[in-house]
DNA sequence: GAGCCGATATTCT
DNA sequence: GAATATCGGCTCC
């Protein structure tokens, strides 16, 4: 799969982009260290969703989901912690998948040197950036584009589940997060 | 393993 | 002023 045929895929909706992402690798190279996570956990959120960030339109926060699909999108949780979505769909419309969780196939040194510990290095949001080094200067960086995130092709979990997402009040009905259950890397 | 709680930027009421 | 797409440390099983 080329980076090309990547994008191609991202353009589609969320809901249907983002069972695609589980399998692939999510690589970092930041001051010539690289790090690489396999992608085990997502969740989608569309432009007309009341849990999403584009569902208000466009802020300072939010402006990279409305920018091209494979754009990185970079926010601040709860005030402490980073978490990173995979900009999807058409130009200006507003959608992203959430990356929740990983599993650590490269640099895991590095890894648990960033984490400071050995155990639960990248199984959600907030760890799988700290694990990879992603922070605010990554923010609507592009994931194919040769930058210091990257998204590369995979082996496809052989099954996953569909549940409803965490961590939020609103739209909970919908079941968008996507669990890779085995083959996953 | 489950449940409580503090840290705290951005957005909304 | 309140809520939120979280995490880690703590307690009590």
């Amino acid at each position: 799969m080329t980076p090309e045929e990547i994008r191609e895929l991202l353009a589609g909706d969320a809901p249907d982009v983002a069972p695609r992402l589980l399998g692939m690798r999510l690589r970092s190279e930041i001051g010539g260290v690289v790090t690489e996570v396999v992608l085990t956990e997502v969740e989608a959120y569309t432009e007309d969703d009341p849990a999403s960030h584009a569902f208000r339109g466009p802020t300072g926060r939010n402006r990279a989901m409305f920018g091209r699909a494979g754009l990185l999108y970079v926010y601040r949780s709860y005030g402490v912690h980073w978490c990173a979505n995979v900009v999807t769909g058409a130009e200006g419309s507003g959608q992203a998948v959430l990356l929740r969780g990983g599993k650590v196939v490269e640099g895991r040194a590095e890894v648990i040197r960033r984490r400071g510990r050995t155990d639960h290095l990248a199984d959600g949001p907030g760890k799988l950036c700290q694990a990879l080094g992603i922070t605010e200067e990554h923010d609507g960086t592009d994931l194919l584009g040769g930058g210091p995130i990257q998204l590369l092709p995979g082996s496809p979990p052989d099954t996953y589940l569909a549940t409803p997402r965490v961590g939020i009040s609103r739209a909970t009905e919908v079941r968008w997060r996507f669990v890779a259950v085995a083959g996953e890397g």
